[in-house]
DNA sequence: GCGCGTTACGCCCGTCGTAAGCATT
DNA sequence: AATGCTTACGACGGGCGTAACGCGC
């Protein structure tokens, strides 16, 4: 067995414990995520719960984190961090971060030439392969289950519209 | 707006998809999570409208990542793993990652440095900060942070019970 | 026929909001 | 009184298993 994947604190109970832990008050955490109170504080506490551990002192009433609720805190932020990044990314760049064009040369040269530096800075994950072909070809004709789709190198790129994408 | 957490997929999805990602099959995929394949085909299938990306193609009657796929998923392994990692170590280490203790130095000698080792062999990620007072002091008052506990050094450390410190 | 993925149908449990309670300021 | 966390209660919905289907081996 790899990761005990089972056993892992939801998404909602690990965002409500980072906003907590962040703003230092359940209040200000269910601003931010637009639920109740009473929705943070259960949450926190099911997932202390779960861990067994204490991850906020209650104290009057405000919260504070101990010490082991700062360090988790930095870890799920990081973790919650990169998931949501991963996924913005993912939709700006369907690509994977590889595009592979086949295209005629005089397109190359004359249309994508100079529209692909500012393509490359707008989407910075992306690598272009690009295969010049001397036939007109219907997109890629070996590419399985291919959306065909014009690639818009003019677009913002904020889509989510299909793309064309092969892959090796 | 720091992170648009009200949009990440769920730790659900997320499992499933890396299991399916990493073993190359749902069938797989649901036996790892002790899940019907049906879940899985609908997680994957979620995830992908979710996102807008086509994460897997479809062929004969397996499956295969996309490009965007194969990156998603090394970002998504990875977040995992953190969550994962950072939820046991806290399990095993309820103090924080570091314990700071002010003790008597007679006490020092005789009873904890031959406890010490074994402690910390137990406790892999814990660092600690030894202090001998001269006086009987309760706790350390100028520590930052600090956590008191009697750190229970012939415990076993599995515990979900309660444990008393303080912070600064 | 067997194995794998997809889809439809109920059901259940998790999680929400509301609201009442308690303590502190 | 006002604010902030806790807890009880009822309702809604996401996510599950079962089962039936299609399709290649």
């Amino acid at each position: 067995m790899q990761t005990p994947r089972r056993l892992l604190p939801s998404i909602g109970l690990l965002s409500a414990f980072e906003a907590s832990a962040r703003t230092g008050s359940f209040t200000a955490a269910a601003r931010e995520l637009n639920l109740t109170q009473s929705a943070i504080s259960r949450q926190i506490r099911a997932l202390e719960e779960q861990l067994g551990v204490e991850l906020f002192l209650r104290e009057r009433q405000t919260v504070r984190l101990t010490p082991a609720g700062e360090a988790y805190a930095r870890d799920i932020r990081e973790a919650l961090r990169r998931i949501s990044a991963a996924s913005l990314n993912l939709r700006a760049n369907p690509f994977g971060g590889t595009l592979n064009l086949a295209i005629l040369p005089t397109f190359g040269t004359r249309w994508l030439a100079p529209r692909l530096p500012d393509f490359l800075a707008r989407h910075p994950g992306i690598t272009i392969n690009l295969a010049t072909r001397l036939v007109e070809a219907d997109a890629a004709p070996d590419v399985p289950q291919s959306a065909r789709s014009r690639s818009n190198f003019n677009d913002r790129g904020g889509g989510s519209r299909r793309r064309t994408y092969e892959h090796d």
